[in-house]
DNA sequence: AACCAGGAGGAAT
DNA sequence: ATTCCTCATGGT
């Protein structure tokens, strides 16, 4: 067992980001509490960590605690990274208050953008996600990591892809997975499987390499190989115009009686670059 | 019951 | 290179 305490340069609303975890089922959290368990692979073998708050959003510090004590550096490094605990929140906030977006960064101060537990899952909780509602999206990657994956000190974790990448399209369809998207994600599982895929590989190429790159893969649009940027690499710079709640949200900003065309996004983004990410998120927190 | 959902592929331009 | 049409499966 051990512990380390962790302190944060603020503004950091560690209870704003239990809120949005707790959307998914999955994870095991306790707002009152304040804490979440995060699993991890480390060389295929899954580690679970706890990440609590002790803090406040001015003065956010935290402790995290695992059993294993020869993965602490690792796992202080990997939640740093899944937390986004690095980046200078404060700089982010100052700039958007004098933009359109200034009400919604005042409401939700502090809010980071947290990042998937891993690539791998990540990209597969895109595509299962593609165009479905979010209360069946995230029953399907339920069924998706509880029926694959495994549970481990309290919580689940995804498979590895070498699993999927076995599985017959009739396995996924039994959960209810579109015939469609059970072969995007056996497919893409198989092309990472066989190394013909290295997400690792991914964190030196610029976004619009990595888009290039993942895009030729069927079942990977824009859309998704956006949002693996967003969410698994955590650049700061993007705005996936094909995403409907980001439609919806700018939608409602500027009270237009139907959803803006790409071209409109794209005008009101500009004043938002170099932290298209945040604005992104805050958008889609505006409308939840 | 009809329309929608944090899209993608493929054909038709 | 861009636009339009179809697809798949529940939710509301």
């Amino acid at each position: 067992m051990w512990e380390k305490t962790v302190h944060v340069q603020p503004p950091y609303n560690f209870d704003r980001v239990l809120d949005r975890l707790a959307i998914n089922p999955l994870i095991n959290l306790n707002k009152d509490e304040r804490w979440v368990k995060v699993p991890f692979y480390v060389k295929n073998e899954p580690v679970v960590v706890t990440v609590k708050a002790t803090g406040t959003i001015d003065s956010p510090t935290f402790v995290i605690t695992g059993s294993q004590r020869e993965m602490m550096e690792q796992a202080l490094q990997y939640v740093s990274h899944i937390f986004q605990w690095e980046v200078p929140l404060k700089d982010i906030q100052d700039y958007f208050l004098l933009t359109d977006l200034q009400d919604i960064f005042i409401e939700h101060r502090g809010t980071p953008l947290v990042l998937d537990f891993d690539p791998y899952y990540c990209l597969m909780k895109c595509i299962i996600h593609q165009q479905l509602n979010m209360t069946f999206a995230y029953t399907l990657t339920s069924r998706f990591v509880t029926t694959f994956g495994q549970e481990i000190e309290g919580t689940w974790i995804h498979p590895r892809p070498e699993k999927i990448a076995q599985l017959s399209v009739a396995d996924l369809r039994e959960l209810q997975f579109s015939g469609r998207k059970a072969e995007y994600v056996i497919d893409t599982s198989k092309l990472i499987a066989a190394g013909e895929l290295t997400l690792a590989d991914l964190q030196s190429k610029t976004d619009e390499e990595v888009i290039d790159t993942l895009v030729k893969i069927r079942g990977i649009g824009k859309w998704t190989a956006q949002n693996f940027l967003l969410f698994a690499l955590g650049r700061p710079n993007l705005f996936p115009i094909a995403d409907i709640g980001i439609q919806n949200a700018i939608k409602k900003l500027y009270n237009l009686d139907k959803k803006p065309t790409y071209e409109q996004m794209e005008e009101y983004s500009k004043p938002w670059e170099p932290y298209l990410s945040y604005a992104s998120l805050y958008l889609w927190r505006s409308i939840e």
